[in-house]
DNA sequence: TCTACTGTTAACTTGTAGCGAACACTCCGC
DNA sequence: GCGGAGTGTTCGCTACAAGTTAACAGTAGA
């Protein structure tokens, strides 16, 4: 089992020197003792969640960064690490399609690559690219198909980036719902749970970018 | 100030009651007592660091989402908008929009944020991010408009991505020279030195994705 | 009514979150 | 050389709360 807490305090200490702020100036505006931060960076006292997550919004990190299995290429999470990871594995294609070690990579819609999921949604990738981590792509949702036939959200590192070509889809990330229709544009942070349902009567098409998705190596 | 531990414990209890999982199933799992769950979920102990990951993990949701400040899941967007939500920095007043982003953003082609070139090019930027090296836009290339005026190559770090939405485009990468047009797909190197000219009669418009660009440091 | 489950509360122990005071170090002005 | 004002770290302590067990009350089914 993995252990949010043995990094979480190098992290900590790497992300205040980046932010370029004092020891005493963090624990100043934190309102804790600089010894008692200085302990926390080394691991060798750990904050209550209050004092956490107050560190980590005067940093201006998501808490869940100073989780995150892969961070500085450290550890990277074992396979059988929790069944929500491994579920956000088989939803994405990462693992789906090989790595091609191209510069440059220029594609015509006929030769794409094209994963077609039992669901009724399609990916089809717009480039190839040595970048592990990036997936760029055309998504195709039929009209009634989601994410995943069960409904569930799912939940991955990193961040999305959509835009809507065509027709309309429902995009639920946390507790919001959103339609978005053509023209229309999104980002958001995957480590929200969220899932697209294609409710319209057109097939739904978007320029997708799933970036940060750490595929398993 | 906007305190996290006040709803930490309801919102877990809607989380883990949502999923359909029993106060001593959970407890079980966690490798805590029922009674100290129940106690946390009411708002009458708090969990270490350790135990709310362990939590949140063990109910599928990022820590983060416990900490959000609540927001009405009736309205919670205006879809023609650009909306923002779970914004991590609420109380900060100076905390600008650029700097901290938010962890969704959904905008309208004519709310985006647009930043038009001397040289007849036009950025609008498809989606608000804190990811601080990534760059989601729309560009237009006027006929006859290319990235600089003297028409030199320009190199940096990083990967582009771009989709063709209309018109056509060349793009110099190296010592290739490249025609990009209506539904192609591109992706490169951006260490390699490159250019884009438009230069054909009709304006270019595509999806394009910046990515690991590092300016100024 | 007996069992098996649900969640909740009271009283308690024990570990640790967090403190103050000292430490060692570097840099800058006098 | 000597302060003084920065930087981060370590030690020893204590107050508090994280987490415990034991009992509680309620419901559903046999």
């Amino acid at each position: 089992m993995f252990d949010p807490m043995v990094n979480l305090g190098p992290r900590l200490k790497t992300i205040r020197l980046a932010s370029d702020k004092s020891l005493r100036e963090v624990a100043r505006r934190l309102d804790v003792s600089p010894s008692f931060l200085s302990q926390i960076e080394n691991g060798k006292s750990q904050p209550s969640v209050a004092t956490l997550y107050a560190l980590a919004r005067l940093l201006g990190v998501p808490v869940d960064t100073l989780f995150a299995p892969t961070f500085d290429g450290d550890a990277p999470l074992t396979p059988n690490d929790e069944a929500i990871v491994n579920r956000a594995f088989l939803d994405h294609p990462t693992d789906a399609w090989d790595e091609v070690g191209a510069r440059i990579s220029l594609i015509n819609p006929q030769n794409r690559s094209v994963l077609t999921m039992d669901t009724g949604v399609r990916w089809e990738r717009l480039a190839a690219t040595h970048e592990a981590d990036i997936n760029f792509m055309e998504i195709v949702y039929e009209p009634g198909s989601g994410t995943n036939a069960s409904g569930e959200l799912i939940v991955h590192d990193g961040y999305e980036y959509g835009y809507a070509l065509d027709g309309e889809i429902e995009i639920t990330i946390g507790d919001s719902v959103l339609n978005l229709s053509k023209n229309q544009s999104i980002g958001f942070d995957s480590s929200i749970p969220h899932r697209f349902r294609n409710t319209g009567s057109v097939t739904f098409r978007g320029i997708w970018f799933v970036h940060g998705c750490h595929p398993s190596k």
